[in-house]
DNA sequence: ACCTGAACACCGTTCAAGT
DNA sequence: ACCTGAACACCGTTCAAGT
């Protein structure tokens, strides 16, 4: 090799993002800590500012990952839809499976906006997640499923719902003993919005009974 | 007076519980320093030990003084409503209220649920607060202005879309510009909720385009 | 360029000691 | 009982120095 080989391996970056997204889903974001992050990536505890200005780069880094793989998570979930308006409900399940799977990340994404909004990458892939939901949303208005109102309204209504859900499932706050259980409530939450409080029939409920 | 006086005064406990308050609201629940608390209360950095155990139980006093502001606030913006249904969607709003007035001390309520929850205290104020939210379902369901279904499925679903839009909004997530874009949206949203997405009127999207 | 070890000012928590 | 100061093990960040 003529050039020399770099002093530990040439990808401290990525190994560092890498171990970051590790110790955040371990611990969360408060307890996350620089020091440990270097720790797991096997280099000294002030290796890390080679490549990030501070922790809170680092945060942002963490968050903005987290908010590619929770859009990814979405469209996964809405693949097997019917329809327009089912894969929007469908979507609204697959941000709520993020949640709970990676609770601890999905904080580090939304328990910290206010610092972190300033970091380019982290506003993109924020705006690209969403931008997920807008799409479902203009395709269900489309096919005439949902009304021809103000796209953004509505997208942001939906958004509201389910991350209301989410943080709550994550709280332990919805009295429901499994993620099952949170999945059916979000099914039931989606009805509600879409058909209105309002509207639902007495056999309506929570349980697996009424027809879509 | 037979009893001697006590060291500083004899409402450290009290004092303390103030300065936290003060502290989370202007700092937020991360920057959180025991340290700073002892500071503003004027005793030494382990005095607040004779009170409380350690920071998260005075982390979770502070956290139960706010499920009482907030139950406090939800009555407060319901009391001029017209009806059940209408004080439902107004104690909505003192929600959101409390939120954007608060953020900090919000997020304390809510961003540190797995820890909290074990203390008595934060988990009764916790109820309480909710309790709030199923009164005004209830009324509702016996006013025939909401249909006879869970009652507890009803009130979680619209503590969902509040908590929600309050997360989003205190994030600057949503695209509102002002405290009264985020209330005109909260009751667009909780309109949408009671009478469905599906159902609103080419014309009922949000009037005067609170959003961008 | 990339990495290291020592240093600084903080923090939570503990402990022996003061009144 | 209630409070204090010193001490310990941590942390984020900076800096001079190594290869």
């Amino acid at each position: 090799m003529s050039e020399p080989a770099p002093y530990h391996h040439g990808h401290l970056k990525q190994a560092l993002l890498k171990a970051a997204v590790r110790v955040i889903g371990k611990v969360g974001p408060r307890a996350f800590t620089l020091r440990e992050v270097a720790r797991q990536a096997k280099v000294s505890h002030n290796a890390p500012y080679r490549h990030f200005r501070d922790k809170e780069e680092l945060l942002a880094a963490v968050a903005a990952e987290g908010f590619e793989r929770l859009a990814r998570s979405m469209i996964a979930a809405a693949k097997p839809a019917e329809n327009a308006l089912d894969a929007l409900a469908m979507s609204g399940r697959g941000y709520v499976q993020f949640a709970l799977r990676w609770p601890e990340h999905f904080s580090a994404m939304f328990d910290y906006c206010e610092g972190l909004r300033v970091y380019p990458e982290y506003a993109a892939s924020g705006r690209e997640a969403f931008q997920v939901l807008v799409d479902y949303v203009t395709a269900a208005q489309k096919a005439g499923q949902l009304p021809a109102v103000d796209t953004s309204a509505l997208a942001l209504t939906a958004w509201s719902m389910v991350h209301g859900i989410a943080k709550l499932a994550i709280g332990r706050l919805l009295p429901a003993e499994s993620k099952e259980a949170v999945f059916e409530f979000t099914a039931f939450a989606t009805r509600a919005l879409s058909e209105g409080l309002t509207n639902l029939s007495p056999s309506g409920g929570l349980r697996r009974s009424a027809l879509p």
